[in-house]
DNA sequence: ATGCATAGTTACCGACCGGTCACACCCATG
DNA sequence: CATGGGTGTGACCGGTCGGTAACTATGCAT
């Protein structure tokens, strides 16, 4: 039976494998995944190598926990999104935009999956498929969230608002926040206003 | 007096120093900046490490030298955009969205300066200046051409083309061929449209 | 022919990386 | 108290990487 009980009550510090998933996420994101040791992961999640090495079998295992961890997080949006305008599937895409706007100044490193994506070229690393599956998940939900407001191509829409936010993403790494970005939340009401009619309010 | 003579005649082979930033841009584009050596990038060169550090004083230098390389054949394409349809600044806007949506097939690793930008996590990493140089100069190009086609917010409008070009490049290395690209020119026609009327034609 | 700049060759260095091993340790459970 | 599983420690391995040294070969210009 598994003893650690979880991470048992408030106060105990987390285990080391999910010390190590942790610390891996902020690093990855922080210095890239080629960018970063197993060592110095295993460091700053106070451990060491060998315990990383008894919960992981490798580095590429470690990162698609990593990969699998943020996937996670970034999913309980949706569930926030629902929950501040329930039923209202027009007003969730109006805050769904707003939500990424506020995220994209809080979150200077674009997204993890897709920074992955680019960094990892053989193209048969198992992360790949963490990142298509993730990728997958979101651009269906936004989909869904699209069709439910009642837009006529709910597809195309999503599709546009998909590429408008990963582009301001990259778009921030590579000309820092002055650059297109500034323009995303303008661009997404184009966007859905093209396609859906302009925003009520 | 240099001897090279430029590379002299047709048939002659290029002189090592631009063998050289060829390899590595194409190696760098295939392999992750971080992913390929510089012995590697020597031997596809056909020459030695040696001969490269004679030209370039360091890794960086290359690296810098071989996305400057990559941006003015990037840039040339405003020229081409300029002869096909002279004067006619809405037509070569629309000739804009076709001959992005021919690279977004023809070129599946996506937009090399932003691929090192996210890469290259370093922020005083000399490249950041030759990819925020690029990225600003593109910027300011499609925001004149925006203007020049009439459009009441040109820096709204190609601040939200170069976010759809950006994302549906990442996208592609994200979900391949099959994601959210598949409706660039879609998108593209409709912020257009937002922005600037329906397309002509 | 001489001289000089450029290019090629081989070997080498120190640093780092992913991954493994043997062993000591701690602590909860029986 | 004994036991055993999870953990910590340090050394180690083979490989790769960026970068350098010393020497040789080539080719062009005077």
């Amino acid at each position: 039976m598994k003893a650690t009980e979880e991470n048992s009550g408030i106060g105990s510090r987390p285990a080391p494998r999910e010390r190590i998933v942790s610390s891996a996420c902020e690093l990855f994101r922080q210095h890239g995944i080629r960018g970063i040791g197993v060592d110095a992961i295993a460091e700053a999640a106070d451990t060491n190598k060998m315990t990383l090495y008894r919960h992981f079998g490798s580095k590429d295992d470690l990162i698609c926990e990593a990969l699998r961890h943020t996937s996670e997080k970034a999913a309980a949006m949706w569930e926030e999104l629902e929950a501040t305008n329930p039923g209202d599937a027009r007003a969730q895409l109006d805050s769904w935009v707003d939500a990424r706007t506020n995220c994209l100044c809080s979150e200077p490193f674009g997204c993890d999956l897709a920074n992955a994506a680019v960094e990892l070229k053989e193209p048969d690393h198992p992360a790949h498929a963490v990142i298509e599956n993730f990728k997958n998940e979101q651009r269906r939900r936004l989909s869904d969230l699209c069709r439910r407001a009642g837009v006529e191509e709910p597809d195309a829409l999503a599709d546009t608002l998909s590429m408008i936010l990963e582009g301001a993403r990259v778009s921030r790494l590579a000309t820092g926040s002055e650059g297109p970005s500034t323009h995303f939340a303008r661009a997404c009401e184009a966007a859905i206003s093209a396609f859906a009619g302009p925003r009520r309010r």
